[in-house]
DNA sequence: TGTACATCAGTGAACGCGCGTTCACTGATGTAC
DNA sequence: TGTACATCAGTGAACGCGCGTTCACTGATGTAC
């Protein structure tokens, strides 16, 4: 059984030997050729065979790196989610108003469906692989959710907000994340007045007592 | 090539000849072994083999029904797509406060996931394909966006809302709707949490103004 | 440094399998008289 | 009503195909001396 982890053939720093330089860059080729075809037909619909064409290795040479398609996908799923997970955490951290706190995860979504059309597109197409991963609490994709109600009640606690239903809250804002991302693949020039009703809503929702 | 509409044998009001009630029958027969696998397995997993040994009959008999396991898919979304946008219109046309009309819409769903389980299970596993249904505005699916557009811009123009982006509020509705199903069918005992956010949630985002 | 052997990932043909789909045959149902 | 023929859906064996996976063989890389 190969390790699905990453290679730690790297003897403690030093350069790679040929061959643990080989491996990984092999193993590269193998997720960059999953990203392409899982984005493309989607994760039920790819073969192995599929990835093993699009990375153009041999067949056999699939299974020295991985043991199934979907050992492959939760690579995937982790290099994809890691960044944005990264990005909202840190807009959150600096926002200062609900407004930025609101704007800022959005903005971080759009953000990557502008820079990394692949990811997004990935995302579009596996949708209920990526809502499945973000809403289970266990592993890295669980992150995003479980922090995002740990910030939703820090910013309750220091008065950025209304007092709330923080995990239902969260699910919704993530829910209507994953929307977005795909909404504004589907049709970009709606990206502004979408974050604009996000940023609206959220806020309205969020600090009743300041409206209107 | 057969037709995938209902069949149409029963001349003008006759009772079916014995031949075309069996073929209704054993359309009926094929369309509840797609539910049950769909259901199960998911769309894309799905073989029209699964279908077929599922429905009793034999290889051979299926394709003088249907072309293809995505031509039954649609029927079974037809049918259970029919029912839900029933309820959803009869339930907010009987509104007259901003509260039955939000948690007319969501009970509706509600009621569907306790009622209907397996249409409930057969929208969990095919979450995108109910997705897009429901959001692609030129089929039956479709008109349920589309109609909760309709009766939102209604409910403005009799002062029930205060005015908004109704297309984009009426996609983050339907999408927490369907979160809400899927919700509801994983965790049962958290329904009333889940209605009383949903209700409190788009009610300040809807009429701000009466918020504390 | 050079040589001889050990290691190990790459290769692609080959396996058995379940798939979608077809089709000649059957037999029940419908029709004409 | 009864009989003879026509119609048409049901049947399941059979087809070719692409799949996941294996494995004996190769040859490059690493190691020992």
């Amino acid at each position: 059984m190969p390790d699905d982890a990453a290679p730690e053939d790297e003897r403690d720093g030093a350069t790679l030997s040929l061959r643990a330089a080989r491996k990984a860059e092999n193993r590269r080729l193998i997720v960059a050729a999953g990203r392409a075809v899982f984005a493309e037909i989607g994760l039920d619909a790819a073969t192995v065979r599929d990835i093993v064409r699009a990375s153009g290795l041999a067949q056999g040479s699939f299974y020295n790196y991985f043991d199934s398609k979907e050992a492959v996908f939760s690579v995937i799923v982790d290099e994809v989610v890691t960044p944005i997970r990264a990005r909202l955490k840190e807009a959150r951290a600096a926002a200062t108003t609900a407004d930025a706190f609101i704007g800022g995860c959005y903005r971080a979504c759009v953000a990557l469906t502008a820079q990394d059309y692949a990811a997004a597109a990935l995302i579009r197409r596996n949708q209920a692989a990526f809502r499945a991963a973000f809403y289970q609490g266990d592993d890295l994709a669980g992150a995003v959710l479980r922090e995002l109600v740990e910030d939703l009640e820090a910013a309750v606690a220091r008065g950025l907000f209304a007092p709330h239903d923080a995990p239902l809250m969260a699910e919704m804002m993530l829910s209507a994340g994953v929307d977005l991302i795909i909404a504004c693949l589907n049709a970009p020039e709606q990206t502004e007045r979408r974050l604009a009703f996000l940023q609206t809503t959220f806020e309205t929702a969020l600090t009743p007592s300041r409206q209107a």
